[in-house]
DNA sequence: TTTACAAACTACAGCCTATAGGCAATTCGA
DNA sequence: TCGAATTGCCTATAGGCTGTAGTTTGTAAA
């Protein structure tokens, strides 16, 4: 009788695949032990446990992002630099989209610092030192760029662009053109609405 | 031997009250079972099932949304009515977090046209038109918000925000003012990177 | 009071996670 | 090289979940 020959970087793997296949939900140790042809308690002798999986292959998929960050932004700055964070994020949510969907589970603090993520952070961080920024107001916009990318992959992938006109990427663009123009004229904290006239 | 007396509005109030309460995964038929006294099977002399209890929750939270906003929207304009609609949003979804999350759920066309979904959007669309832009960018500006305010929403209640300083507050009146400014300076279509010095 | 509908019930099937304990394939030490 | 320890995968089982079928019982209308 054969092995199999389970290892958590296998299992991890076939999450990762099984999720862009057939959405995050269905990835389950169930499934997974179909997929090796295995009794779904063998998987126990490799992981913790469902949650454990979800968790690994959340820092797997942060690690592909990283990964394709890291071939994306060398060379870049400012705008240029600001489209290929923006575009390597919602590349990779296209092409991978349980991947992406099990990016954003909610990971502990010290699992988060273990994790790609960090690398991310600092990758947007660098990119906001190209706008003269406060090192404070920096934060703000990694923050809203963040936020902007996160938000618009979610609901592109919801469907929430899909019964208005034009198509989602045409937006995309120019979301990232008006948060360029954010960026270049930042609002300082002291002077803000500088026109009151439309409050 | 008196009756439970479950109806299908009762049955969507509990759930969105468990929701808020232990997340929206422990939103469950035996959950809400236990809750009213009653046996699983029984749910289903109301319910279509669970999809149909979670899609109840969602057109439920949508509502309740468009009813903060109905109150928060009137007589503002430009700024103002910028931050009243994002701070309707974080405030629902924090006082809110299960419900929140019951409304991100991706539901068919015919649902989303009948929920209160469409409302919400007009009044994105009503805020956009105080700040001069064509109708094509009303549309890419409304996508902008909505992106940033799920974005920001999202990473905040995942404690995305936990281990940077300064905290997320601070960076959501930055955030909403860039977003301001961006609306106020909106890169037309034909002249966009006016400084291509940064590129 | 009888009847009939509707709201609950019991029973069950199927899928999921997870634990306990057993057997066998591989590896390691003598 | 051979026996023993380790480890990979097994069976068995418990318990939670959704959902269906068929049955009883409350209640309101005839």
């Amino acid at each position: 009788m054969k092995r199999p020959g389970l290892t958590e970087a296998r299992l991890v793997q076939a999450a990762a695949e099984l999720a862009d296949e057939s959405g995050l939900p269905a990835v389950t140790l169930s499934a997974l032990a179909r997929r090796f042809d295995v009794r779904p308690a063998s998987i126990y002798s490799h992981l913790g446990g469902l949650d454990d999986l979800l968790d690994l292959t959340a820092a797997f998929a942060l690690q592909e992002l990283a990964n394709a960050l890291a071939e994306a932004l060398p060379g870049k700055a400012g705008r240029g630099a600001l489209f290929a964070f923006a575009d390597a994020h919602r590349d990779y949510a296209t092409a991978h989209p349980g991947r992406w969907q099990a990016a954003q589970r909610r990971v502990s603090p010290e699992a988060a610092a273990r994790s790609a993520g960090g690398v991310i952070a600092r990758s947007a961080r660098a990119i906001m030192s190209g706008y003269g920024l406060t090192p404070d107001d920096e934060v703000h916009a990694v923050r809203l760029l963040g936020s902007a990318i996160n938000g618009f992959v979610a609901l592109e992938a919801g469907g929430g662009f899909d019964h208005s006109v034009p198509p989602a990427t045409v937006s995309w663009t120019r979301v990232l053109d008006a948060i360029d123009t954010s960026l270049r004229n930042w609002p300082t904290a002291d002077a803000r609405h500088p026109d009151r006239s439309t409050d």
